[in-house]
DNA sequence: TTAACTGATACTAAAATAGTATCAGTTAAG
DNA sequence: CTTAACTGATACTATTTTAGTATCAGTTAA
């Protein structure tokens, strides 16, 4: 009943680093070292997180990461569905095939309630939030 | 970030079927078809509901299942740790091993924080429960 | 005696997860 | 103008988890 992966850990870890780097960029190997994350793993991990907007890279020697946006504004719940290709709860989802029993079936609706709790939660989650503690 | 996988999807729903089987032996060939469950993968599901005494069990013919328990008394928590070996959310083990980051991580106190939350949701919940919705 | 059952395992296939390797292009500095 | 330090983009492997199947043995009621 996991709900972070190592892809979500990873990405958070570096985004609290990148948030006290101040407005220079640290280098993808840097983070690695400091954080304890094996670097290619890392840098696959950053990835979608430059596509999507979160980070900035400056490619070439001296080139690096920095945050492109206010560490207040990375929802924790955006990195958990950027990691998670399904990341809904309460699909109910095996092997791409929705199950056969969701139509008026009780555990659904329940988990479906909990769901709603436990998103709620990791949106109000913010890397900010998490330096903050 | 999937709460249920099959196991406790189909031992709910074989324990509510069994809820509405009175005192009489159910054999699991005829839950299996009732719930459209495969068969020996229903077979393997119950084997342990029957060793924690959820369950009794008559073998031979005419043989079958029947509650072991009050429907209030089983609890979908207990299911949920019966059938996810590492159920803790916010254990953060990766390969049998713990995260190396765990002491002071702050994504992993507020893990804890909502695991709390969902386990007392699930503890709450017992198929008698399930059958009143 | 036999058909309808459970007990107990051993097996397979597919997906998810964690981690590695490689080749290409970019840039700043010497 | 070369080279070292970077990022971009994939392709690959190994391990674990999840879902499902197969099989052989033993039990019991008709
Ligand atoms: S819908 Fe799949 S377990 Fe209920
Ligand atoms: S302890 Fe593993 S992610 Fe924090």
């Amino acid at each position: 009943m996991k709900l972070i992966n190592k892809d979500t850990d990873y990405a958070v870890r570096a985004l609290m680093e990148l948030s006290s780097g101040g407005d220079s960029y640290l280098s993808v190997k840097s983070i690695s070292d400091k954080q304890n994350i094996p670097y290619q793993f890392l840098r696959r991990v950053i990835a979608p997180l430059i596509k999507k907007g979160i980070v900035k890279s400056k490619e070439g020697s001296e080139g690096g990461l920095k945050l492109a946006l206010n560490p207040a504004k990375i929802k924790v719940i955006d990195l958990i569905k950027i990691y998670h290709k399904e990341f809904k709860m309460s699909e109910c989802m095996f092997r791409g095939k929705p199950c056969c029993n969701r139509e008026g079936c009780a555990l659904r609706r329940e988990v479906i309630r909990i769901e709603r709790c436990v998103t709620a939660e990791f949106e109000k989650m913010t890397i900010k939030t998490l330096l903050q503690k």
